[in-house]
RNA sequence: UGGGGAUUGGUGUAACGGUAGCACGACUGACUCUGGCUCAGUUAGUCUAGGUUCGAAUCCUAGAUCCCCAGCCA
């Protein structure tokens, strides 16, 4: 099903390969491929997995915000594994924390993960593992609390937090707490009492006994469990202690049969904790689960990525849900987001993530990626598939004096026009030509600068799939700003074609070709056109003044009011069907626009955002 | 100045003791009914200093720089 690749190997993939030829996780077996009867791929997939090497992956979000374009890579590098080795995939909600949690970011989440295309659903996909909730093996895990209390290697402490701060030390000198050696049935008594609810927040905590004097933090008698008196989006009142994140992660990876699992950089100094609680259950723990203490549990290997940054991008969820809740966004999915929610809305496709996390690679190296790179890698897909039409967003009258010469002054001449040039069975589709049209205003110029291609007086250009025009005068109003632009046509080039070479045999040429739209309010159609520039000014938002707010750039949103061919006014025959039901298009020569989900809304109005401008290179030079 | 990671053109990434390659960008030019696309070409790199070796981006030693860690966040 993975598609072969001549690409180099990551060091996961290295990792995996070494794995699966060592047979360090064992095969999929009938108890963990899939449903072999379930039809199509996915029947498919769970027997073709029997027998194979178990790979497993999982993707683990708290449920605390919106996912963003770091995230993506994440997911993508998860599923994408489980794909490329017939393994499975699991969506896993890390809802250990009450306080921070919410319905809402569960149901984003999993809209924004089945968007990318990594379908966790064991029902729908072929690598489906199932979705998950850590807050359901809350009950394992307090059982496994109870055990390493018992084994003397977690202890409950009666220290603040404030207290557990102060003593925890320095590099070089060990922490303390007076608790650590209490008796094991005190211990099991006072978090029996933590769980009934008994205490109130911070009056004790649950601690592991490892090693007050380690130089990794993480390792200096950790916190288990915390006492927080607050409903869970899962599990209620239930619960009154919860289980901190080191603790929990692995036993949640062990209990799912995670092979691999991945996560970013921060975590390294946790990997010793990860395996150290788990090897804790373990110790005592037989294969066959003969003796004290039981069966064996699996232990995953933690792996380590560092996680996609990019230039102009802030995307820490804190200063994220900053900008929603301060209103310096309308939401978190504004399209200036980088948001999943946010990009989807502005028009991205899952293809340019996809390609592009493919295309900056899986390493240890904390790297910041140019936007211009998540820019070009949506130009590049929407390129191929986006449908063309035109678009005049800053309009001027341009006025063909002599159309009479060609018949009734007020007739119609319907043009084809090609739909996708990069896709000839994309067809072509017709636009209406009529007397008076409307034309980019920034396409004109009375004094041009040299290699300026466009309309000036005096020059001819081409009307995109119209005709040729000359300018022959300028109507402008009292304040001298242009209200109408004249020409004249040129009959013998329908369609925009050359006209046949002169007897002399001279071949007239154009340099310019410009686009256009219908001024006859019966053949065009209007719209609000959001254009959207970058959220930040500077390449690192916050690194002037360390205020990121102070960086944000003023005119990261411009409403025009735009006039466009009559065929943007409905979905059309020759529109791809896109799979998440986002209509995208290119306006020709201005860039890729797709409709807002808020489009012919309450206003009725369309309405439009601009994903990304084409490439520009006379706007660069003539900036200079 | 404790511990854990990392360092290859402007950016990202390969080379796993044997020709430093690829992509993006930038710059030229060609082509073009989108100043888009496409095509061709140019540009530019192994953090430093020693060592091992016939041969080092790769191994060793020392140093430099950057990132992460003292939440009852994840």
């Amino acid at each position: 099903m993975s598609e072969p690749s001549d690409r180099p190997r990551h060091f996961i993939q290295q990792i995996i390969d070494a794995d699966n030829a060592s047979g360090k996780w064992g095969v999929w077996t009938e108890r963990d491929a899939g449903d072999p009867d379930a039809p199509g791929a996915v029947g498919e997939q769970a027997r073709a997995r029997l027998g194979k090497p178990r790979v497993h992956t999982r993707f683990p979000p708290e449920p605390n915000g919106y996912l963003h374009i770091g995230h993506a890579k994440s997911i993508l590098l998860n599923y994408g594994l489980a794909k490329e080795f017939g393994g499975r995939f699991n969506l896993r909600f890390d809802d250990t924390n009450p306080a921070k949690e919410e319905q809402e970011f569960v149901d984003a989440i999993i809209r924004d993960v089945k968007w990318l295309g990594a379908d966790f659903d064991p029902k729908t996909g072929p690598y489906g593992g199932g979705l998950f909730f850590a807050s359901n093996y809350f009950d394992t895990m307090y059982a496994y609390a109870i055990e390493l209390i018992r084994k003397a290697k977690a202890y409950v402490c009666e220290l603040s937090p404030d207290e557990v701060s102060k003593r925890r030390g320095t590099p070089t000198t060990p922490g303390t707490s007076p608790f650590r050696d209490r008796p094991a049935s005190e211990s099991e008594r006072l978090i029996a009492e933590m769980k009934e609810g008994k205490h109130p927040n911070g009056a004790m905590s649950v601690r592991a006994r490892i090693d007050m004097g380690s130089p990794n933090f993480n390792l200096r008698d950790p916190v288990l469990y915390r006492i927080v008196h607050e409903a869970h989006h899962n599990t209620g009142t239930k619960w009154c202690i919860y289980p901190m994140y080191d603790w929990a992660h692995g036993f949640e990876d062990s209990l799912e049969g995670i092979t691999h699992s991945i996560c970013t950089l921060e975590f390294e100094n946790h990997r010793p904790l990860y395996d150290w609680f788990i090897n804790s259950v373990n110790e005592g723990r037989t294969e066959d689960g003969s003796g004290a203490w039981g069966k064996r549990i699996h232990h995953p290997q933690q792996i380590e990525f560092a996680k996609l940054l990019f230039t102009y991008i802030i995307l820490s969820k804190r200063n994220l849900r900053r900008m929603v809740e301060e209103g310096m966004v309308t939401g978190w999915d504004d399209p200036r987001m980088p948001t999943l929610s946010g990009i989807r809305r502005r028009g991205y496709t899952r293809e340019a993530l996809q390609a592009l996390t493919e295309d900056v690679g899986v390493t240890k190296f904390d790297s910041v990626i140019d936007v211009l790179r998540l820019e070009n890698a949506c130009r590049e897909h929407l390129n191929k598939v986006a449908p063309r039409r035109m678009a005049v967003l800053d309009p001027v009258k341009l006025v063909i004096t002599n159309w009479s010469d060609g018949g009734a002054s007020d007739r119609v001449e319907w043009m084809d026009a090609v739909n996708n040039p990069e896709d000839e069975s994309k067809g072509t589709r017709k636009i209406p030509f009529t007397r008076e049209l409307f034309i980019e205003r920034e396409d004109f110029m009375e004094e041009p600068p040299k290699k300026f291609f466009r309309l000036a007086p005096g020059a001819e250009v081409r009307l995109r799939y119209g005709y040729w025009v000359r300018c022959t005068a300028v109507k402008k109003d009292e304040s001298g700003r242009i209200e109408e632009i004249h020409c004249t046509y040129d009959p013998l080039t329908r369609g925009g074609d050359n006209p046949p070479p002169a007897p002399d045999g001279t071949v007239r040429k154009v340099k310019g070709t410009i686009h256009w739209v219908s001024a006859d309010p019966r053949h065009s159609v209007h719209a609000e056109v959001r254009l959207y520039d970058r959220l930040f000014a500077t390449e690192e938002p916050g690194k002037r003044t360390g205020n990121f707010v102070d960086d944000l750039n003023p005119n990261s949103l411009t409403v025009v009011n735009a006039v466009l061919e009559p065929a943007l006014g409905g979905a059309g025959d020759d529109e791809p069907r896109w799979e998440d039901g986002i209509r995208r298009f290119q306006f020709e020569r201005h860039g890729y626009f797709c409709l807002d989900k808020d489009s012919g809304g309450t206003s009725g109005g369309l309405l439009f955002n601009r994903t990304v401008p084409l490439k520009d290179s006379w706007g660069k030079e003539s900036k200079g």
